[in-house]
DNA sequence: GTCTATAATTTGATAGAC
DNA sequence: GTCTATCAAATTATAGAC
């Protein structure tokens, strides 16, 4: 039955959901069999194994956290709207997943290799070296400020994530509820891009 | 042998090491003795579960990220001076910590009910009310622009933590070593603060 | 393809000698 | 206090029926 790949499908949709909140080492082939309404068995007959399964999970997450990021960074956006709408949509995507960011963050932590080599096999596909190049190009031509690009891409990069992988300790230290927390982070959509822009201008 | 604590702390010190670096599901009994140069047995004997090991190092690792900042952040210092002493002192701890702050995010993620208990028996010891008061206040006086305090916080714990949490997946991004990572993290306890105060100014 | 039953391994925890 | 040996439970993986 099911030769379309429902099932498969099935396995992997509960497999992400499993491994995204409860990482490699928490995550049990128990749990999955039964978010996908399946027994063990059947996920060792799609997938062989945990680190097999694991490994899909872990790709589908790497291309959600960067690639969207890269094709507005190497657009040919003029660099204050590139800024902006990186922001929006960066800050955007990780709202509607909110558990990739700490999930890729603790994976990769635990075994830094993984990266590296993802990073070889998309032939370096998300390096950010045409925004560099551009943030450059206007600091010669004298329209911004005299900067460190790669200071300035960790700045973007922090103002937007660790809100979404803090989100836990932010809430418990600062007492905020989910509302004051969405609401929060709406507005960050508008504030974080003018912040960055403010510190870029002479 | 050992009556003064000798191997009870050598037992810490190797937790530690360990829940640190691999979290609580990650870590193994095992590779504690092996840190320790025990055995396992002798785990039990001094802590009686995986799990109340566990608790002492997550009780010193959120002494280790929380307080240090509340001294500095409900100290009367002037706002701007307070800045740049916090981003200073809090980037040069972290630095000396790295695997605290992802270890406290992931554990917290893992069970949000962990924070909130220990807020709840420190009594909200580290709550930032006396600085969000202060923002306001020279928000009033007209000093600075009319900002969130929330989002200035979050801003400012975002520069300073992410840097450290995502140093690995930086590192593999941007292409830098060790020597260059260490540079860009010296670099930003000065820079740091710059912005967060310029962002402050009407 | 899917299930039940079970094997094989890992791992937290304990008993008991020294 | 510390060790060796071992248990009991949990967990990944497989065999085999349907």
């Amino acid at each position: 039955m099911s030769r379309d790949g429902k099932t498969e499908q099935s396995i992997k949709d509960a497999a992400k959901k499993i491994f995204l909140r409860k990482g490699f080492s928490g995550a049990r082939m128990q749990d999955i069999a039964d978010e996908a309404g399946i027994n063990k068995a059947l996920l060792h007959y799609y997938f062989r194994s945990k680190e097999k399964i694991f490994d899909q999970v872990f790709q589908e997450a790497l291309e959600t956290f960067f690639p969207r990021i890269i094709e507005v960074i190497n657009s040919d956006l003029p660099l204050f709207d590139k800024i902006t709408v990186f922001v929006r949509e960066y800050i955007t995507t990780l709202t509607q997943h909110p558990y990739i960011p700490l999930f890729i963050l603790h994976e990769i932590s635990q075994d830094p290799q993984r990266l590296i080599q993802k990073l070889i096999s998309m032939q370096n596909e998300f390096r950010p070296q045409k925004f560099i190049a551009q943030i450059q190009t206007e600091i010669k031509a004298g329209m911004i400020k005299s900067v460190s690009p790669v200071q300035f891409i960790i700045n973007m990069l922090a103002l937007c994530i660790f809100p979404i992988a803090g989100k836990p300790m932010i809430q418990g230290v600062l007492g905020l509820d989910e509302i004051q927390y969405r609401l929060l982070l709406e507005q960050r959509i508008t504030e974080v891009p003018k912040l960055l822009i403010d510190s870029l201008k002479p």
